[in-house]
DNA sequence: CCAATCAATAACCCGTTGGCTATTGATTGA
DNA sequence: TCAATCAATAGCCAACGGGTTATTGATTGG
């Protein structure tokens, strides 16, 4: 079972590729071409990062003319920001059974 | 340059090591064997999974005789929460489909 | 004290991944 | 029309990562 989660980890924990998703989320759409000046990799290794990118849902491509814009879909996000919270509130109960459980002991 | 978020994302990417995250978030502190019976990998696995999640400080360990015992540190997910917050926050300006987003958040 | 149990480490294998260069295809401008 | 530009694809390679089995080191129970 492959869930979103796994996509959206995978997709993110290259830091190149992160890099690249963050500018997007800062400055708004780019072109390749704009992206590749600032990645330190090659274009066509840009390219490939804006593929995973939009296969996971992060991004969105543009065509006009030659030129290709992308910009990030930021509600891709959603399951990530459920899942740390998922994961905090599991965390967050056990604590409060803990204090329930000291409470009920210290009787 | 590597920061805490590069960590974070590589550590909880691999499904299985998430997995055991995932289960000492619920289920709080367990031994490598029991964590072992439901990992569906072998013993060492489990316990390279966990030394990576240990360096990445999402778990500690805490020994007690012949068996180590994990449990998840929240405190550790912090980084990543601060990181989809600030993406969220960059995009504001521009977005289409934010409102959902600042529901999930404002939770 | 010895056998059994628990977890970590060692040594290895193999698939995946991220990078590169070269090329192709499409579009533009002179 | 033809050269130049832009981005995607192809093909290749080296490094890394997650899995395995075998082993070691500690601790416990009989």
């Amino acid at each position: 079972m492959t869930t979103a989660h796994d996509m959206l980890f995978r997709t993110l924990a290259d830091p190149t590729r992160r890099a690249i998703f963050e500018r997007l989320c800062r400055q708004g759409e780019q072109t390749v071409g704009a992206l590749t000046a600032q990645a330190g990799v090659s274009q066509p290794a840009v390219s490939k990062h804006l593929g995973v990118l939009k296969e996971a849902g992060l991004v969105r491509d543009r065509h006009e003319g030659r030129q290709t814009h992308y910009s990030a879909q930021l509600k891709a996000l959603a399951p990530l920001m459920d899942w740390t919270r998922d994961m905090a509130g599991f965390w967050e109960s056990r604590f409060d059974d803990l204090e329930d459980l000291l409470k009920r002991m210290d009787q």
